[in-house]
DNA sequence: GCACTGTTATAGTTATTATATAACAGTAGT
DNA sequence: ACTACTGTTATATAATAACTATAACAGTGC
């Protein structure tokens, strides 16, 4: 378990350790019923407060990644199959797509980098 | 000119406004020097502050979306040609992506459906 | 001059993020 | 039961971001 936090990340240290930690889910890097460092220990090898992490964690749990039980670490979640709401999932994608579309055309990258930048994105080991 | 506040969505304001703003520049609902409402004119339809809106428009004009310029409205600036930095613009797109297919994954979205809504969302008309 | 435009200044409110301490509560091994 | 770990709850505090409210300043164009 590898996490770290960027100063330059305008996200809030708690968010960061979210994404980390769904990105190493994602990966492969952390498998179901890998067990989590506890709230204190990462809290101690971040030098951030207790309740930053468990924040992160909570959230974890509420979407599933992870679970959390009381008087035991936190484990890795069984892999999602399907969305609870597939509607809704399209509906939060295509929204963000469609923010990374706008976002590339402003920063000059035309559609056709994009894409390539997409495959190489998608491509992945253990991206699908 | 049509933009709206979403109460759901969990952007500030500002934020929202400038994110709309891109997306109807990307779009072509709106070409370059095309009049933006001005900061109090839109602050007054949103019933919001006109700080708020002012926010926007300079962050709009600092990333080169728009131009402002004191006594005169908001125009839409050129199209942008080529990235400033490419190495940068791509990191930060590479990122977004990897975290976009993150959060696919975790919605239970597999990459063929991924695939699939970039497809459509890339496909709208004006994306490149 | 007048009516519009963006800009600056100052101040106050609210929500978010992170911190610090302390205590409470469940689990597991001895 | 004791101990040492685990997550959880409760307060309190501080810093920052976001938004609002007023007022005044400054440029543009008729």
């Amino acid at each position: 378990m590898l996490i770290s936090i960027n100063e330059d990340d305008a996200r809030p240290i708690y968010q960061q350790i979210i994404a980390q930690v769904k990105e190493q889910v994602r990966t492969g890097a952390l498998e179901p019923s890998d067990l989590l460092p506890s709230v204190r220990e990462l809290a101690r090898s971040l030098e951030i407060n207790l309740h930053t992490v468990r924040n992160a964690y909570q959230r974890l749990g509420e979407q599933g990644v992870i679970r959390v039980r009381l008087g035991q670490r936190a484990r890795v979640a069984e892999p999602p199959t399907s969305p609870a709401n597939r509607a809704e999932a399209e509906a939060r994608l295509t929204q963000r797509l469609r923010d990374l579309a706008t976002e590339a055309y402003h920063l000059g990258v035309s559609r056709e980098e994009l894409l390539g930048l997409i495959d190489d994105a998608l491509g992945e080991s253990g991206g699908g």
